[in-house]
DNA sequence: TATGATACGTTATATTATAACTATCTCGCC
DNA sequence: GGCGAGATAGTTATAATATAACGTATCATA
């Protein structure tokens, strides 16, 4: 069950919607309900293979599995299509800075929308 | 309505989630329904008046209103009370360096959970 | 064999959010 | 004054997302 949700979630590069990987998991599953996703969703969390995209209530394949990391998801207007960074630079910057107001970071939610290189240069892949 | 709502959420340190303040706008407005809320919300987003909590499903007021900036929360895992932390820098040289890679940078959630000043050091506030 | 842990089934319900249509109010303008 | 346009709110219904609570099957192993 867990694998074939995660299955799906792998299989495409945009974010997945939980209701969404329910009807096609009803296909060859008919007694998936909504339980049956949320289940396996969480379990996948867990084990850190899938992340929820918070900004969507969706969820979409970790890169990095395995790996402990900070998540920052870059995630397309155009192309709706969700690529994840590290940038452990950066994150580690934002964190120290946020440090010295007193606050301890635990983890964090990075979600930002824009253009991907694709969708912005569109004449290097026609041309 | 809306200054109703807006009165509500700045009532609060900690954010305020949609159906909460449908029953306390009921007490006064008895025609409340959820449309009431949520058409009031969307309007205090669009007037930068308040912030949604993506990863709380919930609203805040804005500390900054009327200056456009980056949006950056930091939410105490102890007291739910959230701080809007303008950090231009950091979050410049965060878009920087994704501009590196390409993309385009539009607009972004970055929430941030961990321990506040005040419940990080108790003992200042006690002794 | 008992038993405990794990995964999944089943039913019901909670929570969050929007669609679509109607009514009212205000204000400028003829 | 009366009319029309835009803004605000009322009303009804429903969509979309998520969890609670309890039941069942399987399997390893003490």
């Amino acid at each position: 069950m867990r694998r074939k949700v995660l299955e799906f979630i792998w299989g495409s590069h945009q974010a997945s919607k939980a209701y969404d990987l329910l009807d096609r998991i009803k296909i060859s599953e008919k007694s998936a309900t909504p339980m049956t996703i949320y289940r396996a969703l969480q379990f996948l969390q867990d084990q850190g293979l899938i992340h929820r995209v918070e900004t969507l209530n969706a969820y979409v394949g970790c890169s990095h599995a395995g790996l402990q990391h900070e998540v920052l998801l870059l995630i397309c207007d155009e192309c709706h299509q969700i690529k994840e960074r590290s940038a452990p630079g950066v994150v580690t910057a934002l964190h120290e800075d946020i440090a010295q107001s007193g606050f301890l970071t635990k983890r964090s939610t990075i979600e930002i929308y824009g253009t991907c290189l694709n969708c912005a240069e569109p004449r290097k892949v026609i041309n």
